[in-house]
DNA sequence: ACTATGTCCTGCGAGC
DNA sequence: TGCTCGCAGGACATAG
């Protein structure tokens, strides 16, 4: 699942792919679901004669910076979802089930969205922020401030974009573990102490899986299509009854704001 | 203003 | 072998 790490290594591929390239035409399903904000029609006015003046990850969202006369500043915003690709490929290139778009590149290749399970966005924007605060930049006193007064669980509370952005089930799990703190805990109940290893953890998690090229657990890619890359090693996501590497205790897996959570009851309290 | 829960969607693995 | 079923989860809608 893409999280901050996958996104900013789809970014970046991107951005070092495409960068420069002009979009001559443009092919956009018209499943409806891929579509919260502007219609495909004018979706693809924009980003059809657009030159990509550069591709880079805000938040978990993919942000292709255009440059076009008649639309300054247009940004095309793409959500992976769960399951979104971003491939980059030759137009001979075998179409794959669920291709929701196809952008002809000046270059000759084509820029095509992939998603099975349809969670993906697409959308057009100018000078979008996202909705929280960038995780690997925010300061201790902020990210304290974030959670203050708060009494959802602080994996819940990792999870809400409003907060922080990029993080999913897996680093907040991970984060967590690496933090030594119990995900049901409420979130304003953390001590200052706590909160600061938590930010610890998470910058060094997330930026650990940066360095490795994103988590390739399930359906992510990179820009190029390639399976894999490397994996970091997770101590917690996934790990039901294994043994934690700390202490040996078995890891417990428990729903926590909805979603599949994974702690060491010993290590984590 | 917060928080909790349901919903979307397909592929895959478990179980029979 | 082939089928059904349940689960995976990001973000939003809705309810409390």
């Amino acid at each position: 699942m893409p999280e901050l790490p996958e996104v900013e290594t789809v970014a970046r591929g991107l951005d070092q792919r495409i960068r420069g390239d002009v979009i001559e035409s443009v092919w956009l399903t018209d499943k409806p679901q891929l579509y919260r904000k502007q219609k495909p029609a004018e979706i693809a006015a924009t980003l059809e004669g657009a030159k990509v003046a550069g591709v880079r990850r805000v938040a978990k969202h993919v942000v292709f910076d255009l440059d076009k006369p008649k639309s300054e500043h247009a940004q095309w915003i793409v959500h992976l979802g769960m399951t979104g690709n971003l491939l980059v490929v030759d137009p001979q290139r075998e179409l794959k089930k669920h291709t929701h778009v196809i952008a002809k590149l000046k270059s000759g290749r084509e820029l095509r969205f992939v998603d099975p399970r349809r969670f993906g966005k697409l959308s057009l924007h100018t000078g979008f922020e996202g909705p929280g605060t960038e995780p690997l930049t925010i300061g201790v006193e902020d990210f304290v401030e974030l959670f203050r007064g708060r009494k959802l669980a602080i994996k819940a509370a990792l999870l809400n974009q409003s907060l922080l952005h990029g993080v999913g089930n897996i680093y907040a799990d991970e984060a967590l573990f690496r933090a030594g703190i119990r995900p049901t805990r409420r979130a304003g109940t953390l001590k200052r102490e706590e909160l600061k290893k938590l930010r610890a953890g998470l910058i060094r998690v997330l930026n650990e899986a940066i360095a490795a090229g994103g988590t390739s657990i399930n359906d992510y890619r990179d820009a190029e299509g390639a399976e894999g890359l490397f994996e970091i090693k997770l101590r917690a996501y996934g790990r039901t009854g294994e043994p934690c590497l700390r202490c040996k205790t078995p890891i417990k897996r428990i729903v926590v704001g909805g979603r599949s959570t994974h702690y060491c009851p010993r290590c984590q309290r």
